[in-house]
DNA sequence: CATACTAGCTAACGCTCATAAGTTTGCCGT
DNA sequence: ACGGCAAACTTATGAGCGTTAGCTAGTATG
């Protein structure tokens, strides 16, 4: 049946090679589409076809896959939101700068985002509370660039916290619709999220 | 121990009836806590007192709890989606309207809320399909509002889509954050995001 | 007072899960 | 040519899962 001998011991030759990062794509796929506690070691090794002991060449649990999935794409959140506020002074544009990244990250990065989304209370402590912390850092950030906006009189609403937690949630959500082959590119969503944002916040030149 | 001798057979005489609806609401808890693959039979049947195999005397299986509360929820937002907009014509009333019922829902009923999100993918075909073509169906409800609006010049935004996606999803978002003994109620909140609604339409009046 | 129903219980089943242990095989550097 | 390592394999283990079966004790009905 198989054209070349896939069973029984030693490498393979003729698939592309399992390694540490490709467990990690796989398991990044399976955990987006059903959950990580919906997803079974044993679908991750099928993905990449190779009996379910093998992973453990190459993870040392499925937790871990969570876990270093959650955390390196909380890390990239931070990074690029500070690299987009540095540099600028006006908050109406830290906000767009910030809302474009992070709306941008929701479609070119779905899988991640649905996955922080859905299982980090999956987590065991204490990495829950770490990775807790983390996004509530990044909330609190957006809300101070908000919060600067209201007092310099460039932004008018009521309540700073309402407006962040909206205008995040609201960009977290285009993972859930954002098709790669869709009409609109991701920079084009980006950009009308940013202006949504800034229509929240009731920006005014 | 036990005050009263509650082991053995027979009905619990002392303790609050487990019935079917109770069986629901904790499983309602449990689900939004944990999530429906992380939540075991055994948890919904340990918060009622009372032994695994007793809980089928209420229901019929696992899957059954998950479809009937997406199900009911999904009904109630049709529901109150159309009573909303009853009576009224002007595409801001209706959004206004629709915006406050659907956000205050999600401040009001936040088990539901996280569990339709999170967890209606786990739900077997063919009631899968099912419940994603009625959630679609408010979603198209919605933007059918948005697009009447831009078409009387009364709002004026680009996409009418996006901008329903935008506003429905961050109203979702409230069951994330929304704490009962909160600073604000679900009242206060659901007429903030119905405002962050029709800024984000660019509505004048 | 007998009967039937309700709603608990214990026991057990068949599965699947994540993970461990130990074995086999092919390639690479010497 | 060969020894060792990397990475696959098979097999196994113990725990937990959802669910069924069969039993028992109170309660309501006649």
């Amino acid at each position: 049946m198989a054209p070349t001998d896939v069973r029984g011991g030693g490498p393979r030759t003729q698939r592309t090679a399992v390694t540490a990062e490709s467990v990690l794509d796989a398991a990044l796929t399976l955990f987006a589409e059903r959950g990580y506690h919906g997803t079974a070691v044993s679908q991750i090794a099928a993905a990449l076809g190779v009996r379910t002991p093998s992973l453990y060449n190459h993870m040392t649990s499925k937790q871990e896959l969570l876990e270093t999935i959650v955390r390196r794409t909380l890390d990239d959140v931070h990074a690029e939101f500070d690299a987009a506020v540095a540099g600028l002074d006006a908050p109406a544009d830290q906000l767009r700068a910030a809302v474009r990244v992070y709306a941008r990250r929701h479609a070119t990065h779905r899988r991640q985002a649905l996955i922080v989304n859905r299982d980090t209370t999956s987590l065991p402590e204490p990495a829950l509370s770490r990775m807790r912390q983390r996004r509530r850092d990044h909330e609190t950030a957006t809300r101070a660039v908000i919060s600067r906006g209201i007092e310099d009189g460039s932004f008018s609403v009521g309540n700073a916290g309402l407006a962040s937690f909206a205008i995040l949630e609201m960009s977290v959500s285009i993972a859930r619709w954002f098709r790669e082959d869709g009409p609109r590119t991701a920079e084009q969503v980006a950009d009308e999220y940013a202006e949504f944002a800034l229509r929240v916040v009731r920006y005014r030149p």
